[in-house]
DNA sequence: GTCTATAGCTGGATAGAC
DNA sequence: GTCTATCCAGCTATAGAC
């Protein structure tokens, strides 16, 4: 019956372990002393490490399109839609800070397996299909100002990087997480009005 | 007389590897094939892995400092001083379009040490010193309408994100390096008027 | 300086008792 | 299901010949 128990145990170890050291740093036996159990079990459960990782990857990934898609919101104005969206993603980010490098670092360990492993699940489709009829809808709205790739890619930058960049950042200038976390409060703000402005017609 | 040209391709290989594996993936085995050696020279010119790895770590790092510092010219109006740094910038990354990933994901691996290795050197005071005195200039000149911090975080992330998203974009779009080439060297364009017209003054 | 050979250890994986 | 004990491959590092 403790089943389900440990199994569950076990992701949310490996998830912490993989997240903070990447797939060729973890260790099966620090995954093991977080969960509370010993290396055998997680053999037992996941037979290999190349197993356990693909399910933990694999579950973040899901995730991180799971937010992008439900940023994009149902709206009327286009406008209204990015600024949700920008909303909406920092926030999803704010709680899941770790989940960008990690996904970004791990597929560029190994493009090629991440691609095979993508072509098993649905997973991304409908991420995807909105992410498309998002550029179109840009395209349409503010294609003669902007490209629309090029303005998808500047959204996405402002909202993202900031987080990927925070373990860096902090080395240098001493921010400590409370002033982190006002300043990505108040930056959601800042990008909406940045875009708002620079998309303005006349 | 082969010394020079040992340790010269020693290091060449060291990047390469380290760049793609990062430390816990490389194999000093790998590194010594790729630099036409054995395992063994690599110990007898750097006593230990984890010393040719601080060596070529501290290399990229000081490089792309380096390069953010060259990026940041003197020019009379900030507006062309921030039109020049977006140029240079995205230019020195598509010489090095590995760099900010490598170091972005090695650092957040373990930040203490990166702390602690940082201040034995002084590369990063440069390139600290402008980036101050150019978030002040920006702070003078659009303080009214944006908060320099986040506008400095803006034309950074603007600039670097796609470098670091483009492993993830390759795979899940089929774009080759001819497109992304040209995709880049378009940025520039864009970037540039993108953030001048969310600075426009009216 | 450069090589071959090997020591010594770490860490993933399995056997087998309970 | 869970544990202890152990195997064995792979890796860093060193010894020692040339």
């Amino acid at each position: 019956m403790e089943e389900k128990d440990t199994e569950l145990q076990i992701k949310e170890a490996a998830r912490t372990v993989f997240m903070k050291r990447g797939y060729a740093g973890a260790r099966m036996q620090e995954i093991a002393d977080l969960a509370g159990i010993n290396k055998a079990l997680l053999h037992y459960y996941y037979r290999s490490k190349e197993r356990l990782y693909d399910v933990i990857f694999m579950e973040v990934f899901q995730e991180l399109m799971e937010g992008l898609e439900s940023a994009f919101v149902e709206e009327d104005s286009i406008k209204v839609k990015m600024e949700a969206f920008i909303d909406l993603y920092i926030s999803t980010l704010m709680k899941n800070p770790h989940m960008p490098l990690f996904v970004v670092s791990e597929i560029s360990r190994d493009p090629d397996t991440f691609i095979e492993k993508l072509k098993t699940k649905e997973i991304f489709e409908g991420a995807n299909k909105i992410v498309l009829s998002f550029i179109s809808d840009l395209n349409n709205e503010y294609g003669e100002q902007l490209n629309a790739i090029h303005l998808f890619m500047n959204i996405i930058s402002m909202c993202v990087f900031p987080f990927i960049s925070k373990p860096m950042l902090g080395a240098i200038t001493q921010i400590d997480d409370a002033t982190w976390k006002i300043l990505m409060e108040t930056r959601k703000e800042e990008v909406k009005r940045f875009v708002a402005k620079a998309l303005e017609k006349r």
